[in-house]
Parts: C-alpha cells; structure tokens; sequence
RNA sequence: GGCCAAGUAGCUCAGUCGGUAGAGCAGAGGACUGAAAAUCCUUGUGUCGGUGGUUCGAGUCCGCCCUUGGCCA
C-alpha cells in the first residue's frame, strides 16, 4: 500500500492536482465488491448499505441502458429506493458507454459521496471497469464511428486477417501481440493509429496516469462449487423469461431503432433473444443458448478475478455471506478508523 | 408378433474399399488499455448398445440379444 501511494506521488506525468494528493493513510476508504453473475453481489450490497455509510456505484456496463431490466438482472425499483444505485439507467439503449467514461464517472461521484462522508461500495461484475479504475488508461483517442465503419468495410471484404495485415504494416509490435482474428483489438490498434498518426505500442509506452487516491478494499464473490453457480444462472434465466425478457426486447425494438451490433444488443441474453424475435431460433434454444452464453460470462470474470491482486474472497453460496462480508469490512474500517482518528 | 430405421464424446451427429475414431455445440483453462455481458486463444480416450462369429485385423461384414422410434398386424 505504501508502495503505491509512492507510485502515484512519482508519477510526472500527474497534473498539477495530484500534487494535493496526500499520503495514503489520509485517503479515505472505497469497497470494491466484486464477484461473477448470480453471485449475489446486490443482495450483499444492500444489507452493506444498511448497516454502514455508504452508497453504491454500479460497475456493470450492462445495467448502464436504461430500459433494459429484465435481462441486466437491475435490481428492481423497491430495491433501487431503499439502495439508491449510482450509473445505472444512465443512457439509451442506441447510445454506448466506454471503460474511460465509467472511470471519469465513478471517480466524481466517489469524490462527491467521500466528501458527503459516506463509503463509495463499488459494487458489480464487470472486471475492466474495475481494473481501469484502479488502473487509469494511457492516453489514447476515444471511438471514432466513422472510422470503425470504415475498418469494418475493410473486414467485410478481406477478412480480419487481412486487417491484421494492415495494422502490422503500421504497428507491427502491436499486430504481433494480437490474434489476426480478435477483430475488436485489431480495429481498435488500427483505429488509433488512423486517428493519431502512431501506433498504438508507442503511445502505450507513456507512462498511464494514475490516480485513485482512495484505500481500496477488494472483495470477491466466488463459488466454491461451479455447479451450484451454473444452477443459479439457469435458474435465473428461466426467470428472466417469466418476467417478460422477450416482451422486454420486443418494446426497445419498437422504439429504438436497433441494430444486433450495437453494445447493448450484444449483452448476454439479448443477443440470444434478438434471434428468437429473427425467427431463427426457438424458445428452446433461446433459453439453452441464453444459459451458456450466462456460464461462459460468469467464467471469464472468474478468470479475471483469480488473476486480480490483494482481493480478500468469500464463498457466495454461503448462508450468511453478507454477515461475513460485513464482519470483514468492520475490522478493515476499524482499524483504519483509529488511524484517522490518531491523525487528527 | 412381423418388417424397417437408429443406437459412436455431456448433447447433435460424421466415420470412405474392414487397418482400434472426429466435427459442431456444451464444458474446462487462459488473454484482456475508450464496444468488455465485448473480442479472442488453447483444450477431444470414448466399454463405437451387448454378445458370439468371419478375419492377421471389426465402429465397419454375419448371427443372436437389448433399447428407442416408425410401419404392419
């Protein structure tokens, strides 16, 4: 932890206001509540809120749409009354979000509840906003429609290898480090250097600009079983479909104009129901497909979370998962509580 | 009861002229810098329904039995 907050302070690259960062036994806390789909992630949330200070910014770059509920698994208006939840319902269905922007946002509002004398509780499942906040990104350009659209043409005739190709005439460290057929990579390090002229390996060698000066306490909601875990998601998904997911899709097809390519339509359990609407598949497969597309989501942020640092793990499948996690928080918060207050 | 078809990986199915088997999906592991619920990489030993036979050698040919569909009674 030390270390860190030297990371930080050494950085040059940190504009004037990073100067103002403090040491890091004066940064205040934030909880970082991590765990795969199903793990129960709102659930222990909710009962955090309840018995300590503290408001919730969801990480979940699904839960951003508004009007899609159902099959984001949102918690409902009830819960959202009781837990108010920060970046959620915040833009359209046609409109898309980005890692940067959920870091620019979370670290204002983390700002805003730190200074109200609350906890920020990060709470959800998508594990590169996460990193990214913890992270920072190095400075490249955002998205650039047009030129996607372009390089999206470029594959439609000769196939993502052959952009690969491209890109390796440009940026031939970063083609070397790609798969010729991981097309999202390969646009995007093709899509910087038509913006900026550079590759993208030289513009990474930039040190990134750090700034998080919050203590973080990490947690992860894991099962301790798979197959429990896989039983839920199917569960869960049934569930989706009683409440109206297809019904759901039907109306934001109705009154947006659409496209299965869009980030929100490619969000597991639309896409999969985008197809049913198509005709090209049943309810049988919907519901098939839409429960393997769920377990291999919740497998990749399983990947993601064994590979993250200093996160402190609990069972999700446990009985009194909350109360663990709550006596776990007390103590952490405890013990910096009487350094703060040893401070002043 | 008779006739026909099918029984091969968790599932759906390939398997040539006999040389002890391979695809898709699912599953598992991994990667991850402005789309990340995305995108991509790696990963295939299973009494070839059972049993007897023919053969140097049977998933493959023959007999019998079992199971499941269908047709005829």
């Amino acid at each position: 932890m030390r270390s860190k907050a030297k990371k930080v302070l050494r950085r040059k690259a940190c504009p004037p206001h990073a100067s103002r960062l403090t040491p890091h036994h004066d940064w205040p806390p934030a909880i970082l509540l991590m765990g795969p789909t199903a793990s129960g992630k709102t659930g222990v949330a909710v009962d955090l809120v309840r018995e300590l200070p503290c408001e919730i910014i969801s990480v979940d770059s699904a839960q951003v749409y508004r009007h899609m509920d159902v099959g984001t698994a949102k918690p409902d208006a009830e819960t959202l009354k009781a837990a108010p939840h920060h970046l959620i319902d915040i833009i359209e269905p046609d409109d898309n979000y980005s890692a940067a922007r959920f870091r620019d946002d979370a670290l204002t509002l983390m700002r805003e509840i730190s200074e109200r004398g609350n906890i920020p509780l990060l709470v959800g499942g998508t594990m590169m906003y996460f990193k990214t906040l913890l992270e920072g990104l190095s400075e490249l350009p955002e998205a650039d429609p047009a030129i996607r659209m372009m390089i999206d043409t470029m594959a439609e005739e000769g196939g993502w290898p052959s952009v690969h190709r491209k890109l390796a005439q440009v940026d031939p460290e970063t083609a070397a480090r790609l798969e010729p057929n991981d097309s999202q990579r390969v646009q995007r390090a093709l899509e910087i250097y038509l913006i900026t002229n550079k590759p993208m390996s030289v513009l990474l060698q930039k040190p990134k600009y750090v700034y998080f000066p919050y203590i973080p306490l990490k947690i992860a909601l894991l099962p301790a079983d798979r197959s429990e875990l896989h039983d839920r998601i199917a569960t869960r998904f049934e569930a989706m479909l009683e409440l109206g997911l297809i019904s759901e899709l039907r109306k934001l097809r109705a009154d947006y104009a659409l496209d299965p390519d869009m980030p929100s339509m490619r969000c597991v359990g639309y896409r999969q129901t985008w197809e049913y609407l198509d005709g090209n598949i049943g309810l049988a497969t919907l519901r098939e497909q839409g429960i393997a597309a769920t377990r291999q989501l919740a497998k990749r942020q399983l990947t993601w979370l064994r590979a993250m640092k200093g996160v402190k793990n609990f069972d999700c499948l446990a009985e009194d998962l909350s109360e663990q996690v709550l006596a776990h928080l007390r103590e952490a918060l405890g013990v910096r509580g009487e350094a703060v207050k040893g401070q002043a």
